[in-house]
RNA sequence: GCCCCUAUGGCGGAACUGGUAGACGCGUCCGACUCAAAAUCGGAUUCCGCAAGGAGUGCUGGUUCGAUUCCGGCUAGGGGCACCA
């Protein structure tokens, strides 16, 4: 006789210990099967698993477990994005070195992740801090170095004049340095880059083959990359306004990119980049603008604080001509929302047909002149005061544009300027542009994979020799001061030049993590090679990864970044390999209430106790009895304390009844709402699962019964039952639809919970016990993924000697779902009047007489003849009247 | 500011490719079992209406025999914006 209940805890310890002594997760990389490649993105060990983390790998896990029962060999690695500055902060907090508190770390993340009973093969864990990954990562750097993919130029950081250090974005809170308070400056510094912009063609291309990807993820990546086709036009600047600039280089001409050249009579004003050859040189003789560019540069480097920032602009004096009015003359401002990445950094302004143009105009005073009518508008009353019209229409107030649309306006503009020459050259020219900028890799931190190349006085840079690699970074650091403790290292950054023997120093500056994250797929298919990345053969066997599962918040950086990589390391004879994820699925975030308390202090979810209904819910705090406020649903965060700790959930109710919640009710790519009613659930559902098997396993018997050569009605109405579950699970896994699978899960195992309290007392007939068997055998396999323990335990209770983790998955027979007889909705004008069931066969004829029989459709037809009836196979009849 | 996404009962959500809106779960209500409670099991549950029937998928307009689904305009919430990972 079975226990009652299903004993968690002994049952998840004894299973886990079952699969590792078995090594049931064990992936071979000589496996002669079709392979399938399932990964998340790998976490950052920032100190404990979160329902986040939960929720991603129980996603995976079911993938993983699901191909592996559908006989591929299925790689399901772990490993840790260790590098980063959490550590040094932490370091900074505590005095511990980033290394023991990153270690420290992934040893409780990793026993936590050991206690969700994932199928991973730890046996390939990796760390990006480990000198084994990041050795291969120095000596691609220095391959693509030599292959000409690595370029060293100036870009701007945000500095922090008090703590002499740089910052993140995210340490720049409202243009100031998140310790010390202090105004942030840009620096200008020489940094490394990788030149992704030599791939921009090709990265935009291929997003139209990765058919497996969310539209949306291309779409965000496609605008990113941003690919443009304008004109690039050079405007003489009048010399009567030059002035005491005279002197300076660039002054003659301003050359713009315009995507836009068909507005050009509607320009108002042009604009540059505070960091613009062009704002510099007037700057040196205008100390007003030289402070205004100081303002502007005090809102740091991120484009949204840029974009955000109210508009300014400080009128130069300069005044630009017109390409097709040498009397028309427009004034050139610096401006602080013109970007000196893009274009050129300087832009002419059209206020009628673009926003920002028209908010500064606003501003300044500078006038509109709408130049694109829009259709079916009088173009005399046609004006543009405080929304800019950026739609289709024919050009107005424009010469010889008039009456041209806006791509014949942009073509004859072209053309004209095209002919044009100034000083020998033409004063404009076609360009393709791109939003897309190389990847700057330089940090000035610790914590990362050092950049290995060292500084000659004499060689300049000098890659280090590869018998020299990995270089380490040295432990004997400090944080009791800002900076990067690489830079104020006694003895660690002094080296002889590998080239001259010389004296010279390390770069000091270390990786961007972007970079450990782009390439740590391809490890994982061969971890141990000391001498690759990975053995070619081997990486070519696994990649690309067949389903990548992770956070839509990576959607541009991480993905685009590793497509990069992998075109690089394709380049450099590493892969072969078009694109890394060929698969991709982006899961929403884990939310929660907040709970506040009159004193504004957040309390955390266990330390309160929710009362109520539908008419009102109360929050109150366990210990004093005082009352919270319920505050909105938000992504799980420390500051709120709005967590849950999976460790909690786990020891509570398991992990199986954890991964079931994270994976039911909510569609996977939405955001879930953590509640305790839901996780009680998930547990009650654990339960009777149980119960369910446990009655199928009396009514089956101890001896498995063999097929019979007939099945009889009720037989028969279980297999169908049993069946169409699987099929419609099965298809469901596969498009990643995990809330609908569970709710199907939950259908079928009502629906057999009713066939067994049906049945009468033994002995039941052989047809019936073996379709019992049948169903339970497969009832087992569809809630395996999900609620692996579980599965396994109720697996061994129908009698299996094997692990259903290793068993092959059920075939469905679809042929016993089909039944004979159809059900067509019967509408009159479109409303649903009645229902008719009728043979799967009948023909139109048929069904329309049989609708028009109807009596709900006779009363709402009230004896008008109907006009059409338009028939849905196997769905609908509607009678138009 | 720019790019992208989302919106359906009291709640989470389902609805194949434009074809029965509300599957499944939670909650609530009623009932069974019990001395009682818990657990478990059965039934009801979009709204208005006694009913017939009507209304209904954030708001608004359109296309269609038919719209949660397609198109236009809004509103609200969320993600990304290049040094958080």
């Amino acid at each position: 006789m079975r226990p009652e209940r299903y004993n968690v805890r002994e049952s998840e310890a004894k299973w886990r210990k079952a699969w590792a002594d078995a090594q049931v997760f064990r992936t071979r990389n000589d496996d002669p099967r079709a392979k399938y490649y399932v990964l998340e993105m790998f976490p950052y060990p920032s100190g404990r698993i979160h329902m986040g983390h939960v929720r991603n790998y129980a996603m995976g896990d079911v993938v993983a477990r699901y191909r592996r029962a559908r006989g591929f060999n299925v790689l399901h690695p772990m490993g840790w994005d260790a590098f980063g500055m959490p550590a040094e902060n932490a370091a900074m907090q505590n005095d511990t070195h980033p290394a023991i508190w990153t270690y420290a770390n992934i040893d409780t993340m990793r026993a936590q992740l050991q206690s969700m009973g994932l199928s991973l093969d730890w046996s390939r864990e990796i760390a990006t801090c480990d000198p084994r990954y990041y050795k291969h990562q120095q000596k691609l750097f220095l391959d693509f170095l030599a292959a000409g993919l690595v370029t060293r130029k100036k870009s701007k950081v945000n500095w922090d004049p008090i703590d002499h250090t740089v910052l993140a974005n995210e340490q720049v809170i409202d243009g100031r340095g998140w310790r010390s308070g202090a105004v942030v400056e840009q620096r200008e510094l020489t940094q490394w880059f990788l030149k992704i912009t030599d791939f921009s063609d090709d990265l935009l291309a291929s997003l139209d083959r990765l058919d497996r990807w969310p539209e949306k993820v291309r779409l965000m990546q496609r605008n990113w990359i941003g690919r443009s086709e304008g004109l690039m036009i050079r405007f003489v600047i009048d010399p009567k306004t030059v002035g005491q600039l005279a002197g300076e280089p660039d002054v003659n001409e301003l050359e713009i990119y315009t995507t836009r050249p068909d507005t050009l009579f509607g320009a108002k004003f042009m604009a540059i980049a505070p960091d613009h050859p062009l704002a510099a040189a007037a700057a040196r003789h205008d100390p007003a603008l030289a402070a205004f560019i100081d303002d502007c540069r005090r809102v740091g480097t991120s484009v949204a604080a840029i974009e955000t920032a109210e508009k300014k602009g400080y009128d130069t004096g300069l005044r630009a001509l017109h390409p097709f009015d040498p009397e028309w003359r427009l004034p050139v401002y610096v401006a602080n929302f013109i970007l000196m990445d893009y274009g050129t950094g300087a832009i002419f302004g059209c206020p009628a047909h673009d926003q920002r143009d028209l908010d500064f105009v606003n501003a300044y005073g500078l006038g509109v002149t709408p130049v694109v009518c829009p259709p079916g508008v009088d173009s005399a009353t046609f004006i543009v005061d405080r929304v800019a019209y950026d739609g289709e229409g024919v050009m107005i107030n424009s010469r010889f544009l008039d009456g041209m649309t806006i791509e014949e306006a942009k073509e004859e503009v072209a053309r004209r300027l095209e002919a044009v020459s100034i000083g020998g050259r033409q004063q404009a020219r076609r360009q393709v542009n791109y939003k897309l900028r190389d990847w700057g890799i330089s940090r000035q931190r610790y914590w990362g994979c050092p950049i290995p190349v060292i500084h000659c006085e004499a060689c300049g840079v000098v890659p280090v020799p590869a018998s020299e690699l990995p270089v380490t970074l040295p432990e004997d650091v400090t944080f009791d001061q800002p900076g990067n403790p690489l830079d104020r290292h006694p003895t660690w950054k002094h080296v002889a030049c590998p080239r001259c023997g010389g004296p010279a120093e390390r770069e000091t500056d270390t990786m961007d993590v972007f970079v450990d994250s782009s390439w740590y797929f391809v490890r994982f298919t061969d971890p141990r090679d000391e001498a690759a990345p990975a053995d070619r053969r081997i990486a070519d066997y696994w990649l690309p990864v067949d389903q990548y599962i992770g956070g839509v918040e990576h959607a541009i950086l991480h993905l685009l970044y590793s497509r990069f990589f992998t075109r690089a390391m394709r380049q450099r004879g590493y892969l072969d390999l078009d694109e890394p994820f060929a698969g991709l699925f982006t899961q929403g975030m884990v939310v929660h209430e907040t709970y506040r308390d009159a004193r504004g202090q957040w309390a955390a979810p266990e330390e309160v106790r929710v009362e109520g209904d539908a008419e009102g819910r109360k929050a109150f705090l366990i210990g004093s009895g005082e009352e919270v406020e319920i505050g909105p649903i938000e992504k799980m965060s420390k500051s709120k304390r709005n967590t849950v700790d999976p460790d909690d959930i786990i020891a509570t109710y398991g992990a199986d009844t954890a991964r079931w919640f994270m994976l039911s009710d909510s569609p996977p790519e939405r955001d879930v709402i953590w509640t305790e009613a839901g996780v009680q659930g998930a547990y009650k559902q654990t339960q009777r699962l149980w119960r369910l098997i446990c009655e199928i396993e009396r009514v089956v018997g101890p001896a498995r019964p063999a097929a019979p050569a007939a099945f009889g009605d009720e037989a028969r109405r279980i297999r169908q039952i049993a069946h169409a579950a699987l099929a419609k699970i099965e298809d469901e896994i596969e498009r990643l639809r995990f809330n609908v699978c569970i709710a199907t899960i939950y259908e079928f195992a009502n629906a057999l919970s009713a066939e067994i309290g049906a049945i009468d007392a033994p002995p039941v007939a052989d047809d019936l016990r073996y379709a019992f068997a049948e169903a339970g055998d497969i009832l087992v396999h569809c809630f395996a993924p999900m609620m692996p323990h579980l599965a396994e335990e109720c697996w061994e209770a129908l009698g299996h000697a094997s692990f259903v983790a290793q068993s092959p998955w059920p075939v469905a027979d679809r042929s016993l779902i089909v039944s004979s007889e159809v059900t067509y909705v019967a509408q009159v004008n479109g409303k649903k009047r009645g229902e008719l069931s009728i043979s799967r066969d009948a023909g139109a004829a048929e069904i329309e007489r049989a609708a028009l029989a109807l009596d709900g459709v006779m009363r709402a037809m009230d004896n008008r003849p109907p006009r059409k009836v338009i028939i849905v196979p196997n769905r609908i009849v509607n009678v138009v009247v």
